[in-house]
DNA sequence: TTCATGCTTCGATGGTAGCCGAAGCATTGT
DNA sequence: ACAATGCTTCGGCTACCATCGAAGCATGAA
């Protein structure tokens, strides 16, 4: 089972270890989980095995990335169940500060902006939430359409909702997933307000200057 | 570390087995991993001390479910994992007919529609839930006048609570007890909705068409 | 009260898996 | 060719933890 894989410690601090998307090679994760080489061949030979991990031959070396983006969101949903017991693992969170900030949680906006994108939309009632879900209000439907030129058709999908609160990873609170989540990740992109980083495989979201402006007026706290 | 909770087999078979959203009793939980009591009393302690399942005590039966949606959420994205290396789970799906649907429990509503009457009451604001307590709102008062004939000073009892969440046999969710559940199924037998089934010591409680079609406009949630 | 049921705690056992030292391949550089 | 680096395989050791028997509580019923 995939749970058992990231049960270990010395796993789960290698897989911690390539949360940011970027590749590490097979010494640099041993030295990462605090074991031998050896040990950790064995280790990366069962999260390969167990899907998790994809290896990538380069002279002598071999570098290990995350399978997808699949992987790594449910590595951050464990590590925010982990997070609100307080039981939690040496590392807390990202240690890459532009991992913390912003990021991508499978297609939608995650980290430090995503989740005070959502306490934004919380407060100024362009959202509710009941419980677990999130639904969108008349107040939101007219913001969306007039700030990021989103309409509702847009959003529908069959099987997917609208809104979903996500647990961050980082910031152990929710951020906003869902078709709707999706859609303003992929907006801010076409209006060049951010993008994914260009390393292949990072998660690191970049915001722009004029993006970052544009993102702090609508959903700015007045302290960013 | 959370995963490592889930990583056991035993433990992983106990969460699949919750992954519907009802609640089992140990004795159950330790059945469905194949497992003794004991066994499995350990492993329960330890995924409660996790946070990932909470107990409920009721008379000498303690059951368990999972936390909430997060964790099921995290529970499903893990399955996902699982599912593409080829490792799948079997679903159980064995059980009874129509003692399933509508029975007595003690003097109230047990069953499919006993749940579906407490879900509908719940999510019309009619009762308000604060952890384990159930409590009658305004609005709640104002539908049982009108549609049941049921004052609230009928529901006074000096050692009996109005509204009581009294765990269902075969849902194994929330089912509504107290003397508002006894007077509600004492109102559904005199007003012809359904009656106890005529076979002594049978606890089946079969509806009439029109008692069925009356339930389903007051607590339907339009599927039904 | 006494009995039965459900669950937990205690103690001991065994299997499994992580761990490292040493040796074996593989690739690159001189 | 040889050496150096990076990684893997092998073997044995160790520690952990799941497991169960037996006994101890707790609750409910007779």
């Amino acid at each position: 089972m995939v749970a058992a894989l990231v049960g270990d410690p010395a796993r789960a601090n290698m897989l911690t270890a390539l949360m940011n998307g970027r590749a590490l090679t097979a010494s640099e994760l041993a030295q990462e989980a605090g074991i031998t080489p050896q040990t950790a061949s064995s280790h990366l030979a069962k999260l390969e095995a167990g899907g998790l991990l994809e290896p990538e031959k380069q002279g002598r070396h071999r570098y290990y990335r995350l399978t997808d983006d699949d992987v790594a969101g449910v590595l951050e949903g464990l590590a925010g169940l982990a997070a609100r017991t307080g039981h939690m693992r040496v590392r807390t969170g990202p240690k890459d500060p532009a991992l913390r900030r912003a990021r991508i949680c499978y297609d939608h906006l995650a980290g430090d902006l995503g989740v005070q994108m959502l306490d934004s939309l919380r407060t100024r009632n362009l959202v509710r939430q009941k419980k677990q879900d999130i639904e969108l209000t008349a107040g939101g439907e007219r913001f969306l359409a007039r700030n990021l030129q989103i309409s509702p058709d847009m959003l529908s999908h069959p099987r997917r909702p609208v809104c979903k609160a996500c647990l961050d990873w980082s910031e152990r609170r929710h951020h906003l997933a869902g078709t709707l989540g999706a859609a303003m990740m992929q907006r801010f992109a076409e209006l060049k307000w951010a993008a994914r980083d260009a390393t292949p495989g990072s998660r690191v979201v970049n915001f722009t200057r004029t993006g970052e402006k544009q993102f702090a007026a609508l959903f700015g706290s007045g302290k960013d």
